[in-house]
DNA sequence: GACATAAATTAGACAAAGTCAAAAATACTT
DNA sequence: AAGTATTTTTGACTTTGTCTAATTTATGTC
């Protein structure tokens, strides 16, 4: 999904299909996040969204980022203790984290396999397997 | 390396080892997290080496983990957005996460096999490759 | 349009995890 | 014992995220 593109109306469909009433800050939020393949704090979507005039409150951010998540449009990537990241890259993928940069890159899920994984406790079901390849620069 | 019945000399030795003067404090830290392998929270920490008689600060508790961290004597696990988890096993292994109840179980790394990971950009090193397998209960 | 109702947004207080700097305590050296 | 280096403490502070009650906005009905 590339909505580079994309105008609010587009964004708008997008929501309406997943049972999303598209209010203007959750354009906002969906233009900021969803334009292309990236990793965004809520912080840095708060920033964006309000660049130009304050529009949204942050309460308003983390409801959104929730949502969106429950309703399969971003995926949460967890690997930087201090802040979540909000992915919105929903094809499966696994991670490269720069520890330095505190920069996320994806890893494209078709390449790699992970085998050997032991059977689930009963009455457990797999929500996800998540790779995350920590890297350092080598100096 | 199972201290179950390790006192507190053992684990003065054990810091020494790795260069780690071993303090009053430190040593009260070491045993309430190595003595057998488990996953807890810097909180947890604080809990229980000041459960009878208040001895440790926060901050020297912070301190202490980023020290046993730096000198290989424990792992960190970021697995949950809310706070990280000390690892007092070091040998290589993965995590399954259970969500609903934010319990750590170790994955023995010699079944588990991830290949197909890409090569890495030039000038940067591995630190580490993390399996995490999110579960929730299948109700 | 006017009204009632539901849904979404807001401000701002709050909580929890973690950091930090300066002072105080402890240990080490001579 | 005195002086220096190391460790610990206190408490203020920052950041991320949550919560609640009030307000705004949208929706449907007459």
């Amino acid at each position: 999904m590339d909505l580079s593109e994309a105008n609010r109306e587009s964004f708008a469909d997008l929501l309406r299909e997943r049972g999303v009433t598209p209010t203007h800050q959750r354009l906002e939020i969906a233009r900021a996040l969803l334009s292309r393949k990236q990793h965004l704090s809520a912080d840095e979507i708060l920033g964006i969204v309000n660049r130009r005039h304050a529009e949204t409150s942050k309460a308003t951010v983390y409801n959104t980022l929730k949502l969106f998540l429950d309703k399969g449009l971003i995926r949460e990537v967890i690997v930087d203790p201090s802040r979540v990241f909000y992915d919105s890259n929903t094809a499966p993928h696994h991670h490269l984290f720069d520890m330095d940069r505190g920069v996320l890159v994806d890893i494209d899920a078709d390449q790699v396999a992970v085998t050997g994984l032991p059977t689930l406790p009963d009455g457990m079901r797999t929500v996800g397997v998540d790779v995350i390849v920590r890297v350092k620069s080598a100096a």
